[in-house]
RNA sequence: UGGGGUGUCGACAAGCGGUAAGUCACAAGAUUUUGGAUCUUGCAUUCGCAGGUUCGAAUCCUGCCACCCCAGCCA
């Protein structure tokens, strides 16, 4: 029912809203997602695809994929893939509609050259360095180029010849011819046309002269029949450029609303500086768990539901602004605790002997599978005389507030029986303790007691002959900085990368239900978190990541009374 | 002495002249065979600042302040 009777809105909808009540475009509202296929995309993307596409979805309207694949240099097929996979795992559809910007090549060019016949651009044969010279500063205007009053003929004729391949790179350019002393300096002629020898991975070697991104995003929208080009904020001074060459070819004019993009708290989500990240090995790849990236997250444990639901709780507005990563783990938490089967582990295993337990015994236990979920089912976990418990479980000297294991104290094992701790056996050189000796009580199985008597503690543990081997890895933020926008002088968010992002535990024991699991599985950890089943893991060796821990009042407490 | 934007709770974010929604975070309590979940309660006399208009302003006007983006033949 009601998925959102909050009505959430935003900006963009009340335009939208307002065009349809004009008969805007015929009441049609057409989106597209333009992604530029150099890199992965990451969570900031996310929210570019669900603002394009859910506005699309919600009146009833289409949203394309588009490729500005304008710069050969940068672009590849394998960023093509991945942008094409990731879109599709986060619930999203384009149908027939995947288009590139170098599918309008041609019809491109044939726009530059009704601006050249209209006087309206130009072949500009200054160098790099001295168009920049020429552009004038932010508070200074720029100076006409000396080429600026070439003749139509002349200007056809050199831009055949570029397209024909006849001149190096970087020897000309076509610009269009606006105003050299605007303010806005997107419009100080900008050039409209580069040439490149390079092959494209679409186009191969059919040309040498590639369309620059202005002329062609805009364009693109414009034969696309969009409605509204929905992009980021700092577009916004592009925004008259695209209206200029629209209306000096009098096309179909998009309508571009510019919004805030995503910054998260302790989080990178700037393509340079994710490829940074991979390249300089802080991280093992676009898909290491630790970074934002969609295939990151995928493998980390995220669902493409929580994903939405979170960018649709943060809204869209124009106001630049850094969303609580603590938001992004709520959703996954709320998803995953009505969905994840429930399933004990122990991460760094303790041993306990129940001494009067019958040593050759072993019983067959039913387990809840998700008491979120009266449909999940119940399991059955072996117990047996040697068990494994937490080693945090357990304190010889215990603080008053600790409710786990101690010596003399009573504890539940979940799902089995009331244990009492009898002996500890220690290490003799390190005194490190070894195993825990206990008693249980055999009419307290199931978890209560005949009796009435409670305990305050409920620990999960393993039994010794059936558990599972296993790797786990734990993950926290990549960087220290909450604020990664915001860094002291002279520092790079490299300086705050955490020390302590990634710990693995190789000496992990699980339930022997887990045997089955399958790489993206994911299962909630009683006591713990929730737990992914890592692609890496093979027949011999299981891999669990940690997707998010569970909110821990206890390490809160703890945390509060030693600061 | 350039141009374009933005300023509402710790973090997001509604609000569009009628007297500050919601979510996360945080705090307290209840409950609990996960110190999880759940449930209750609390959390902006105030909307960047200063004036003005009005019976009435976060919403309108004026001035100021702060922050962000732009000088790629990148997107």
């Amino acid at each position: 029912m009601g998925s959102e009777d909050s009505a959430s809105t935003n900006f963009i909808k009340a335009i939208i809203d307002e065009d349809i009540k004009n008969g805007k475009n015929g009441g049609r509202v057409h989106t597209r997602f333009p992604p530029e296929p150099n890199g992965y995309l990451h969570i900031g993307h996310a929210k570019a695809i669900c603002v394009n596409f859910g506005i699309a979805e919600e009146y009833g309207g289409l949203c394309n994929l588009r490729f500005d694949d304008t710069n050969p240099v940068k672009e590849d097929v394998e960023y093509v893939d991945s942008i094409i996979e990731d879109i599709h795992w986060l619930g999203f559809d384009w149908g027939d509609r995947l288009y590139y910007s170098s599918d309008y090549f041609e019809q491109l060019y044939d726009y530059a050259v009704r601006l050249i016949k209209d006087g309206k651009a130009y072949v500009c044969d200054l160098s790099p360095e001295e168009i920049r010279e020429y552009r004038g500063t932010l508070t200074e205007p720029g100076k006409d180029s000396p080429y600026r009053n070439r003749s139509v003929e002349e200007n056809l004729d050199l831009f055949e010849r570029m397209r024909n391949g006849e001149f190096p790179d970087g020897s000309r350019v076509l610009r269009a011819k606006i105003d050299m002393k605007s303010g806005n300096l997107n419009m100080r002629d900008p050039a409209i046309y580069r040439i490149k020898h390079a092959s494209h991975h679409r186009t191969g070697d059919a040309w040498c002269i590639y369309p620059m991104y202005d002329f062609t995003h805009c364009l693109s929208d414009s034969i696309e029949g969009i409605t509204h080009s929905l992009c980021s904020l700092e577009f916004e001074d592009h925004r008259p450029l695209y209206d200029w060459f629209i209306d000096q070819l009098d096309v179909h004019h998009p309508q571009q609303i510019e919004f805030a993009r995503l910054n998260l708290s302790y989080t990178i989500l700037s393509k340079r500086k994710l490829i940074q990240l991979v390249d300089e090995g802080y991280v093992d790849g676009w898909d290491d768990p630790r970074m934002p990236t969609l295939s990151g997250l995928r493998r980390r444990g995220y669902t493409p539901e929580s994903i939405r639901n979170f960018l649709d709780r943060i809204g869209v507005a124009k106001r630049e602004s850094t969303v609580d990563v603590a938001l992004l783990e709520y959703h996954i938490r709320e998803e995953l605790n009505r969905t994840a089967q429930r399933v004990m582990a122990v991460l760094r295993p303790l041993k306990v002997i129940i001494d009067n337990y019958p040593e050759d015994q072993v019983e067959e236990l039913e387990a809840v599978n998700n008491p979120e979920d009266e449909n999940a089912g119940v399991r059955v976990v072996p117990f047996s005389r040697e068990l494994y418990i937490e080693k945090t479980d357990f304190l010889e000297d215990p603080p008053k507030k600790f409710f786990r294991l101690a010596p003399g104290r009573e504890v539940r094992l979940k799902h089995a029986y009331f244990i009492k701790c009898e002996s500890v056996v220690k290490d003799e050189n390190t005194g490190e303790i070894i195993e825990l000796h206990c008693t249980y009580d055999p009419d307290s199985r199931g978890g209560t007691s005949p009796d009435g008597r409670k305990v305050k503690g409920t620990l999960q543990w393993v039994s010794v002959p059936h558990a599972l081997n296993a790797e786990v890895r734990l993950y926290e933020h990549l960087l220290t900085k909450e604020d990664p926008l915001n860094l002291e002088e002279g520092k790079t968010f490299i300086d705050y990368i955490n020390p302590n992002s990634l710990e693995i535990l190789k000496d992990c024991k699980l339930e022997q239900s887990l045997k089955s699991a399958k790489p993206l599985d994911r299962f909630q950890f009683m006591r713990h978190g929730y737990f992914c089943v890592d692609p890496d893991t093979t027949d011999e060796k299981i891999i669990f990541n940690r997707t998010v821990s569970l909110k821990d009042t206890w390490a809160k407490m703890q945390k509060k009374g030693n600061a």
